[in-house]
DNA sequence: AGCACGCCGACT
DNA sequence: GTCGGCGTGCTC
């Protein structure tokens, strides 16, 4: 047989492609290679040198170039994505595309890692000496005097720089540098004394430094999870370690890295969706040269190559972020623990409120747990209570026990927070006289009202329509909103309470960049104030004169059907009461519900998150659901129902015959229309992770050869946390 | 996913 | 008479 590379091609196709080795050089595993793929050229990773070919000689084309004399992807890497790929059944060259930055997937050479910076030659600082030049030009050289400049610097002193450089770069005053690497400088944070349980915490992660151990950290709000990282990272540094920091979203981010660079006294790289293409390889590649010891990043940073690892740290491992939602459907902190294994280091996934798959592995003994229970001195853990809206004359929603508590705090000067899960005015415009609702043709959903834009808006597809004047149906003047959103909550709020400011946060008031650390920028930090907001709100800055939070409207999560609703409520109920009470000032937390005497709340409240989790997990046992059984769903969607239910006859026809796999399905997905596609899924669940892998592996391979698989787009998602 | 080939409607 | 619509098929 020929012996040919194996490369993983950035495709959705299931397979490997085999090539002729080059005519120039020889690549070994790891390294990236430009070959003919079909009609034009593609760049690949080549996963193994020296194996029989699988096709035929005639199809076999010739590898055109080689990229890397040495690998991109260590062995590690490699070996772990590998292993994404067949866990998450994904193409394998979509795990490897997934793995590397944009930049260097294109047939370019590797970017510098040092940043790229401007700087005056002599003629130019005898130009300006001169005076010689006029307006961009001249600020140009003015601001370069004080110093070289990077692109992104100068994009923030001198946005017009460009044209300006360009210009003074062709006549020899300006030019382009490398950065010299930043000194080593002092950390400028004073070293911070941990109490008992964290100095433990780290202790017993740092005496695991050097072999896999994967810790769950469980620490209330507030209890310093933080401390223990920059701790961990510290002793990571000290033995010349590289560290990974996961965070679930970049609006973590710019604080936490101020945090780290002045606590660690080192660059730390960072790593998020937003950044520029060519931050993001220089980034990557620092990390894959040794230069770079700390990385930060979201789900995407999960990738980054770390030939000298210490530690591993998922931080809010709860987080549902971690998981990608579409294309390569991996989930980074799984992927992170599987990392730490190949790389023999301690992994600490830390949370407030641990998702009850980490809980479930520390009770089978797979994970160690550690626990911080105690606030630092002098903070009081809030005090919580429900408050019961049934048979109460409401105001827009908020009951008179609720609005009498929000009066009392502000009275004191001090801050309260409303959360509502929910953005725009009402998520209802409800005609009173015939019973008729707007409506969303593409999704068969109410529309939500906004008041501010005059719309209706559909919140699954964006979908905007015009306020109907009068009921479309019966011409009648009265179309009432029902329900409450943000918006409506801050009217009211602002309608009570006029002597304060109220804040509204949510998507549409921090739609701009930084408009976040603004809006909560504005705040004086001890007069009173009201903030309204969604989600976002649940982490973020410390407001120390935060004493009250109202949680309105959680009611939907009680009586959801997907059976992750109470672990999410949990969470979020615990992770928003956590802003409160967060300095000297006692906290104090409202639930305000028509169910108050709901189990879930109940022992939420009385016993805290880890026996609400209990007695979730208890239920998960019970019913054979995640983490104590496995599932994978086949989403299917397409304009035509028919189309959707072929698809779904066929790969339910195509599984294999066996007792141990549960098939549920082909149902319709719990939004059967999305957007104006049909949407139909298959659930596959089994008690043995391992034989749903068996059965499922050729099965996914099979359902892209179904005839009816090109008409409508699937998709198989393993371990889904939403069976939307 | 791209990309090309291929067979049916409104335009220079 | 063509430009172009997206259905179908293939990629080592």
């Amino acid at each position: 047989m020929l012996s040919v590379f194996r490369i993983a091609l950035p495709v959705p196709l299931p397979t490997l492609f085999d090539y002729l080795p080059p005519a120039v050089g020889e690549p070994g595993v790891g390294s990236r290679v430009l070959v003919p793929f079909g009609r034009s050229k593609a760049v690949g990773v080549v996963v193994q040198t020296d194996v029989p070919a699988q096709v035929g000689s005639a199809k076999l084309k010739r590898v055109l170039r080689v990229l890397d004399d040495t690998p991109l992807l260590d062995p590690e890497l490699m070996q772990s994505l590998a292993w994404a790929a067949d866990y998450w059944l994904g193409p394998p060259g979509e795990a490897y595309a997934n793995a590397l930055p944009l930049l260097l997937r294109e047939d370019k050479p590797l970017p510098e890692t040092q940043e790229p910076i401007w700087q005056l030659t002599i003629a130019g600082r005898s130009a300006l000496d001169a005076g010689s030049r006029r307006g961009g030009s001249r600020a140009l050289l003015q601001t370069l005097l004080a110093g070289p400049m990077s692109a992104a610097g100068l994009d923030t002193a001198l946005p017009d720089w460009r044209p300006a450089a360009r210009r003074l770069a062709e006549a020899g005053l300006v030019e382009r540098g490398m950065a010299v690497p930043e000194p080593n400088f002092f950390p400028s944070a004073p070293k911070f004394t941990m109490h008992a349980e964290q100095e433990a915490a780290v202790a017993a992660v740092s005496a695991a430094f050097g072999s896999f151990q994967p810790f769950l950290l469980d620490g209330i709000t507030g209890s310093g999870k933080t401390e223990v990282y920059l701790a961990l990272i510290e002793r990571s540094l000290a033995q010349g370690r590289q560290t990974l920091l996961l965070v679930p979203e970049i609006g973590l981010a710019p604080q936490t890295v101020r945090r780290l660079r002045d606590r660690l006294g080192v660059p730390v790289e960072v790593l998020h969706s937003n950044l520029a293409e060519g931050e993001r390889a220089r980034a990557w590649l620092r990390m894959r040269s040794g230069e770079a010891k700390v990385v930060l990043g979201t789900r995407s940073a999960v990738f980054t190559p770390l030939p000298h690892a210490g530690l591993i740290i998922v931080d809010e491992e709860h987080d549902g972020a971690y998981k990608q939602q579409e294309g390569f459907r991996y989930h980074a902190r799984d992927l992170a623990l599987v990392r730490a294994r190949a790389l023999q280091v301690p992994v600490l996934l830390g949370s407030a409120t641990p998702s009850l798959e980490s809980l479930a592995n520390v009770e089978a003994g797979r994970y160690h747990a550690l626990h911080l229970r105690s606030r630092p001195a002098a903070t009081q853990p809030p005090q919580v209570q429900i408050i019961d809206m049934r048979a109460q004359r409401l105001e827009h929603g908020l009951s008179p026990a609720l609005l009498h508590t929000v009066g009392e705090t502000i009275a004191r000067g001090e801050q309260v927070l409303v959360f509502r899960n929910r953005r725009g005015y009402a998520p209802v415009l409800l005609c009173h006289s015939c019973g008729w609702h707007a409506e969303c043709p593409r999704c068969d959903h109410p529309l939500t009202l906004h008041v501010a834009w005059r719309k209706l808006v559909c919140h699954h597809c964006d979908l905007q329509a015009s306020v109907p004047a009068a009921c479309p149906a019966c011409g009648g003047q009265e179309l009432k909103p029902q329900g409450q959103g943000t918006e409506r909550l801050e009217e009211t709020l602002c309608a009570h309470f006029r002597q304060v400011p109220v804040l509204r946060i949510d998507r549409e008031t921090t739609r701009r960049r930084d408009a976040f650390e603004q809006l909560l920028g504005n705040l004086a930090e001890d007069a009173p104030a009201i903030l309204v907001g969604t989600q976002m709100l649940a982490k973020g800055h410390d407001l120390p004169n935060l004493t009250l939070v109202a949680i309105v409207g959680v009611d939907e999560g009680l009586l959801s059907v997907d059976f992750r609703a109470g672990e999410r409520l949990a969470q979020l109920v615990v992770q928003v009461a956590g802003r409160a009470g967060r300095a000297r000032k006692p906290g104090r937390v409202l639930l305000q519900t028509h169910h108050p005497d709901h189990p879930l709340l109940r022992t939420l409240l009385a016993q805290g998150y880890a026996a609400a989790a209990n007695g979730l997990l208890a239920e998960r046992r019970q019913t054979g659901l995640p983490p104590y059984g496995h599932q994978m769903l086949l989403r299917c969607e397409a304009h035509q129902r028919a189309a959707v239910d072929a698809f779904l006859f066929e790969a339910c026809a195509a599984l294999p015959v066996t007792d141990t796999l549960q098939i549920a399905g082909p149902m319709p997905a719990p939004m059967p229309l999305r957007a104006g596609r049909q949407r139909g899924q298959l659930l596959i669940e089994s008690a043995s992770r391992r034989h749903l892998h068996a059965a499922m592996r050729p099965w996914s391979i099979q359902l892209g050869q179904l005839p009816s698989a090109r008409k409508v787009r699937w998709s198989l998602d393993v371990d889904p946390i939403d069976l939307y």
